[in-house]
RNA sequence: GGAGAGGUGGCUGAGUGGUUGAAAGCGCUCCCCUGCUAAGGGAGUAUGUGGUAAUACCGCAUCGAGGGUUCGAAUCCCUCCCUCUCCGCCA
């Protein structure tokens, strides 16, 4: 959530930041709210004001032996009109708070400006594109020759848009998880952390996927609480934290969790809907960072390091792009793209998407520091290291040979029992 | 899932309708005393939020969460969540 001080005293400024990214923030909308807010809530408080005190009167006198009923009729009037102010506030509250958790995020200044996924700004290709002297096949088809991937029994005891792995297939998807894991854990200092699937509202409200992204997440049906599973590790892993104060000695908090993730993607029908590129579950090995707003801007580059060096171990071409105001997700304040070569579509495809959320995700999930004895709120960042499924794509497109089998990275081949080909 | 007991400030722990935002103790901060240490004396010590330029002052909220009863709820009623003990079931 955006900050409500910036928001009450320079609106302006607020507006012109996130028409950038497109965001049209209705300023007089906004102060109607804002000047009803004030009203209600103190009307509401001096109701309030009121009735404590005539109630404390009616204690004493009642001690006291006097008579108390004309007080007491009095306070009836005073308590209904406290019924009544408060209905006000809430209803004006609801509002409120609607108009505020579907303000994006304030762009970082270097944001370079822009509509649309073209404008992002390429910052490094890395990686050699192979060139085949035959015709690439998909790696849908790859797997499948595998005997690795069946679609077909998937949609069958599921629906579309999930996806079955075996044999060698398997072992690769779960080859993965460990090397991208192993490499985190031993070489880039996060702490391993294993979290629920399933997640309560708060948690989706904490990390910004509610209220607006409802349609994209899966509901668990269940009558009494209002649960849903997790559409990244990034919901349950920085809640971890919700309202704590952190010992400023404890940051930079780094944790890397693997996690299957689940998408509804409503709208999204019609595209990648070939392949595992866009799948209702899909797995993915996550990094998050909580730190001190002073390290954010540092973390953030140190995170896409890390993510980069997955990609840059198994050997795949990929670049880094650095998303534009147009492109950018809801909640982050820059974000940097790790695109990865498919030679299939001839295109880079995300695989990783870090960004630093600033303290758009701490506001909401109350994540403070101390700091000379007043708290500050931390910044939170994510970024994905790798999504499993997409690297696996990639695996099987750019190592495949002629024949259909596909060289196996030679850093995830320990692995995989030594086995060198699919 | 069944039965029972509970959820109060940084911690321990009192408090079953009315100056209780909350006794007492511990801890912590400051001051005094003391040659040093130990001990002792005194004062202070929750968070959020609103009116505000304000870390001044005043108000409001918060005793697991949400409703209800009442002039008034930590205290009574309802629903839910969580913890502990026993039983059942399981991985």
């Amino acid at each position: 959530m955006i900050d409500l001080d910036l928001l009450r005293n320079n609106p302006e400024e607020v507006k012109a930041n996130l028409a950038l990214r497109g965001y049209d923030l209705n300023i007089s909308q906004w102060q109607t709210l804002e000047e009803n807010r004030k009203v209600f809530q103190v009307k509401m408080e001096n109701s309030q004001a009121k009735q404590n005190k005539i109630a404390k009167e009616i204690g004493l006198a009642q001690k006291n032996k006097e008579n108390i009923e004309d007080l007491k009729s009095k306070a009836t009037k005073i308590s209904s009109e406290l019924k009544d102010a408060k209905n006000k506030f809430q209803t004006n509250k609801i509002e409120y708070e609607d108009f505020l958790l579907n303000i994006p995020n304030l762009l970082d200044p270097s944001v370079p400006l822009g509509k649309s996924a073209e404008d992002n700004e390429v910052l490094k290709e890395a990686g050699m594109i192979s060139s085949f002297d035959f015709t690439p096949r998909d790696h849908q088809e790859l797997g499948i020759l595998a005997d690795g991937m069946d679609f077909e029994a998937a949609t069958k005891i599921s629906k579309s848009r999930f996806v079955i792995f075996k044999n060698s297939v398997a072992k690769l998807s779960r080859a993965l998880i460990q090397f991208m894991l192993n490499t985190h854990t031993n070489e880039h200092g996060y702490q391993e952390i294993y979290v629920p699937y399933i997640v309560n509202k708060d948690s989706l409200l904490g990390t910004g996927q509610l209220p607006k992204f409802k349609e994209d997440q899966f509901q668990i049906n269940d009558d009494e609480n209002e649960m849903y599973l997790i559409p990244t590790a990034e919901v349950p892993v920085t809640n971890y934290h919700r309202d704590e104060i952190l010992n400023s000695k404890d940051l930079t908090l780094s944790y890397v969790s693997h996690t299957p993730c689940f998408r509804s993607e409503a709208g999204s029908y019609g595209l990648d809907t070939k392949g595992i590129i866009r799948q209702h579950q899909f797995e993915k090995v996550e990094l998050v960072k909580i730190t001190h707003p002073d390290k954010s801007s540092h973390e953030l580059e140190q995170l896409t390091a890390d993510a980069e060096k997955i990609l840059e171990l198994l050997e795949l071409p990929y670049r880094k792009v650095k998303l534009c105001s147009g492109d950018i997700g809801f909640g982050s304040s820059i974000t940097y793209d790790l695109e990865v070569w498919l030679p299939s579509q001839k295109k880079y495809r995300e695989i990783s998407s870090c960004s630093n959320y600033k303290d758009f995700q701490t506001r909401r999930l109350k994540i403070r520091t101390e700091e000379k004895g007043s708290k500050v709120l931390c910044h939170t960042l994510n970024g994905s290291g790798l999504a499993v499924g997409r690297t696996m794509a990639a695996i099987l497109e750019n190592f495949q040979e002629k024949s259909g089998s596909v060289q196996i990275p030679k850093v995830l081949r320990p692995y995989m029992d030594g086995q060198e080909v699919l």
